[in-house]
DNA sequence: AGCACGCCGACT
DNA sequence: GTCGGCGTGCTC
């Protein structure tokens, strides 16, 4: 084979043909890793898709530089699992082994610049800018975007050209830095020195060197060398020694005078406790009878549902379902939503697992990411817990994939491409491993459960609690009425204020629940009414008090807080809606006896900073917790007897057609923190209306009652599950242009596929996003006598068409397939 | 994506 | 004039 298909990381359709080098070509097969020059001097690793002997008639391929991998990294299955997806979600394949391949394995070039040694630069005629540039470069050498803020310039190529073409400077590719192995480094006595007689020699000798000799007797106390000669082979590690005392250079020193012998070793960055599979969980009988019954399920479903309400232990039945396929040589992959996937849950499988199973989480360095791949595709690993992105994994015989939560909207990746649904996918990729799929949630999303309705899927109910869990009741507080009456506290109703001062009283702890961080959601002047807003974004600005700023939730722009109305001078300004902040903030003034931690994107943004709150919480040393959707997730607290949910109206009459499935969502969820191990647990919601449809179906937490209201309105207005839909977003720095382009687009889609599968296009509700203008498509195509692969190739025919008009060449069209 | 080329307005 | 910004095309 002479030639190789090879997926570059970039977002450009198709793949490129290199040419194999005759002494590599025993070596490459479909799955490696090659290196290869792209354009004019980028380097990039590639994926092989295939390999062939066709040469291309139109230009005369490279040859690619180098093949990194003796085995490939990438099986046959994963790459067809990766172009189902670059087909479904309308994305190129270099996207999706983009998202797949953790970063680590990805080598790419970056240009530099350095400076040459060899001339004097005094002979030159420069100007003030090239001095400088040639100053920042004595130091080190740039990068592009050093060297274009160096000299204040958007384009420093002409520069750059010029001062190389002098020889004063040299531009060069650099492979940024990829996987590295952990390696330690380990240390033992030379084997001169083994005997009795030759080691007391030796102390003797250093009598005069206590620093060396101190060194030489902490090791034997670790390392009892003469009582057992062979524990001197594995030494120890150099860093379980150095202390105070023991200091580098006495190592170096006796390391020098062959005394001592120092080695490195690679060592693994993962958990490796090989005393697993401890310990074992005991089915209740209704346990016993729902994993029965999944097993049948499995015998005609490829897919099926456990809907299980919270609390009623389906991770024991998960647990028990992992067992078997493990025991039976099949590989598993649980899938978790990043919130969801906590230290709780982890360290329950560890109890069970031990270290013999992969975790695979954003909060994982790119590094360990790299050794649960290897371990993989090794085939150490048979099962693995991870978030979305794990289903990128290198499986090869995949059994069975959990997808718990299975109606958790960040299952959905929205940006960048592929926007891929995690729960989705992992169906497809169960087909091509003959594996099954079980989905779990306490309140599936709507498609699932008519899947499930529509027999596609295979249903499991589990409807009685594990143990003893009870539910709490819900309680509504109105707002409007207090308002009237003068009974608020800030954003606090008298009865919310009640329930958590008994709470504290006896002793218990308490979750609120707001969604929406920051402060207030704007601020707004009372003289003239001005609201700061953000330059790039159509939204106003957020603020947050803990850096007093002004701060744009969509592309981080912030500024300073101001105190007087940058319009007319007014010091009148009051904030309006409020987020996570202010109330932490007023709990503060209410209870000021109580210690209350916030805990949203912004409490919890360093590597440990959610594990640090739930632990302390954990321990008792917090009493009340306010927090964003994060708090609605696997936080299984005894002594949690109240919660408390703000905004509630804002969050049902948001303008989505899945808002009410979503706050349904929410309200449940985090209804269930609230009193799992004791019988008055209460949830209180805080709305203007209690009498609304959705909050009292809420209140009598019947899912199916909840789904039959809500599908009607589903079919009546073609919105899925009957439909499925795809969104079309153009971007453009000029609105018009972008409005023009949208509707160009859609007067083709009109003439093709008809007016009643379409909605707009419309300007989104946030019309402009970095200082793009954004206008919108929504198409609506039913399930049944519609071919979807080809609409999907109609849609990519008509972006290319579009792209071929001058006039909106520069537009940016992006498909989202299946938005949530 | 990232880079080169070429066009065009706005300065010395 | 020439410098720097920006649109356009191309990458096996």
């Amino acid at each position: 084979m002479t030639y190789a298909e090879i997926i570059l990381p970039l977002p450009l359709p198709g793949t490129f043909t290199y040419l194999v080098p005759p002494e590599d070509r025993g070596k490459v097969a479909a799955g490696s890793r090659v290196v290869v020059s792209f354009g004019k001097k980028k380097i990039y690793t590639g994926i092989v898709l295939k390999l062939h002997d066709q040469s291309p008639e139109e230009y005369r391929p490279k040859e690619l530089l180098e093949v990194l991998d003796d085995k490939p990294i990438v099986n046959e299955l994963q790459l067809k699992f990766f172009q189902w997806m670059s087909r479904y979600y309308m994305c190129s394949l270099g996207e999706v082994i983009n998202a797949a391949l953790p970063a680590a394995l990805k080598l790419s070039s970056e240009s530099f610049v350095g400076i040459n040694p060899e001339i004097n630069p005094d002979d030159e005629d420069l100007d003030n800018r090239e001095w400088e540039l040639l100053r920042a470069l004595k130091t080190n050498d740039l990068t592009m975007k050093d060297v274009s803020e160096v000299l204040g310039l958007k384009q420093p190529q002409r520069i750059l050209k010029q001062l190389s073409e002098k020889g004063l400077i040299d531009l060069f590719e650099k492979v940024k830095d990829k996987y590295q192995p952990k390696k330690v480094k380990r240390i033992r006595i030379a084997d001169d020195f083994l005997e009795e007689d030759m080691l007391e020699a030796l102390i003797n000798e250093l009598e005069s060197r206590p620093k060396q000799q101190d060194m030489i007797l902490a090791y034997l106390r670790d390392i009892p060398v003469l009582d057992n000669p062979n524990s001197n082979a594995r030494g120890i590690e150099k860093s379980t020694l150095l202390s105070s005392d023991i200091s580098p250079s006495s190592v170096k020193t006796l390391v020098k005078n062959n005394v001592l012998i120092e080695w490195e070793e690679v060592v693994s960055r993962l958990p490796a406790d090989t005393s697993g599979m401890q310990g074992t969980v005991q089915l209740s009988q209704v346990q016993e009878s729902c994993k029965r019954s999944i097993v049948q399920s499995f015998e005609k479903h490829n897919t099926t549902l456990l809907h299980g309400i919270t609390g009623s232990g389906k991770t024991e039945i998960f647990i028990e379902l992992i067992k078997e396929q493990i025991a039976s040589g099949k590989q598993v992959l649980y899938l978790l939503p990043e919130i969801a996937l906590t230290t709780q849950i982890i360290a329950r499988l560890h109890k069970i697992f031990g270290d013999s199973f992969g975790v695979y989480h954003s909060r994982y360095s790119d590094n360990e990411r790299v050794e649960v791949w290897q371990k993989v595709l090794k085939k150490e690993y048979q099962f693995v817990v991870g978030v979305r992105s794990a289903v990128f994994l290198p499986f090869s015989d995949l059994g069975l994939i959990i997808v718990d939560e299975e109606h958790e909207p960040s299952y959905k990746q929205f940006e960048p491409a592929p926007r891929y649904h995690a729960r989705d996918s992992a169906i497809y990729l169960s087909t091509i491993h003959d594996a099954h799929v079980l989905l779990g949630t306490a309140t599936p999303s709507l498609e699932t459960y008519q899947n499930a309705l529509d027999d596609k899927y295979g249903i499991v109910e589990l409807t009685s609690r594990y143990g003893e869990a009870y539910n709490p009741a819900m309680e509504f507080a109105n707002v409007n009425r207090e308002r009237k009456q003068r009974k608020l506290k800030g954003n606090f109703t008298s009865v919310l204020v009640e329930a958590i001062q008994e709470s504290l009283d006896r002793k218990e702890q308490v979750i609120l629940f707001q969604n929406r961080r920051g402060y207030a959601s704007y601020i707004t002047c009372d003289n003239c009414s001005t609201i700061p807003k953000c330059p790039n974004c159509a939204v106003s600005l957020t603020y947050h008090q803990y850096n007093n700023k002004l701060v744009c939730h969509y592309c981080g722009y912030n500024q300073s807080m101001y105190s007087d109305c940058l319009q007319c001078g007014s010091t009148e300004l009051r904030n309006v809606g409020f987020g996570t902040e202010e109330l932490e903030e007023e709990l503060k003034l209410l209870f000021p006896q109580a210690i209350v931690q916030r805990m949203d994107l912004d409490t919890t943004r360093s590597k440990y900073g959610y594990q640090r709150i739930i632990e302390e919480f954990e321990e008792g040393n917090i009493d009340i917790l306010v927090g964003t959707q994060m708090v609605s997730k696997g936080l299984d607290f005894d002594r949690v007897n109240l919660v408390g949910i703000f905004d509630t109206d804002r969050m049902i009459h948001f303008p989505d057609f899945r808002s009410h499935e979503r706050a349904y969502h929410l309200i449940t969820q985090v209804s269930g923190r609230a009193g799992r191990k004791s019988k008055n647990g209460k949830v209180i919601v805080q709305t203007n209306d209690p009498d609304q449809e959705l909050l009292q179906r809420a209140k009598k937490d019947n899912y199916r009652a909840f789904f039959q209201w809500e599908i009607m309105e589903r079919e009546r207005f073609h919105y899925p599950p009957f439909t499925r839909i795809i969104n079309i977003t153009f971007k453009h720095r000029e609105k018009h242009v972008s409005f023009q382009a949208a509707n160009f687009f859609a007067s083709d889609i009109r003439k093709n596929l008809g007016n009643q599968r379409m909605i707009g296009p419309v300007e989104p509700l946030i019309g402009k996003i970095r200082n793009l203008y954004l206008h919108e498509i929504t198409l609506k195509i039913e399930k049944q006598g519609i071919n979807l692969p080809a609409v999907k190739e109609y849609l990519k025919s008509v972006e290319v068409m579009m792209k071929q008009m001058p006039a909106f060449k520069s537009v940016g069209v992006v498909f989202d397939v299946d938005p949530i």
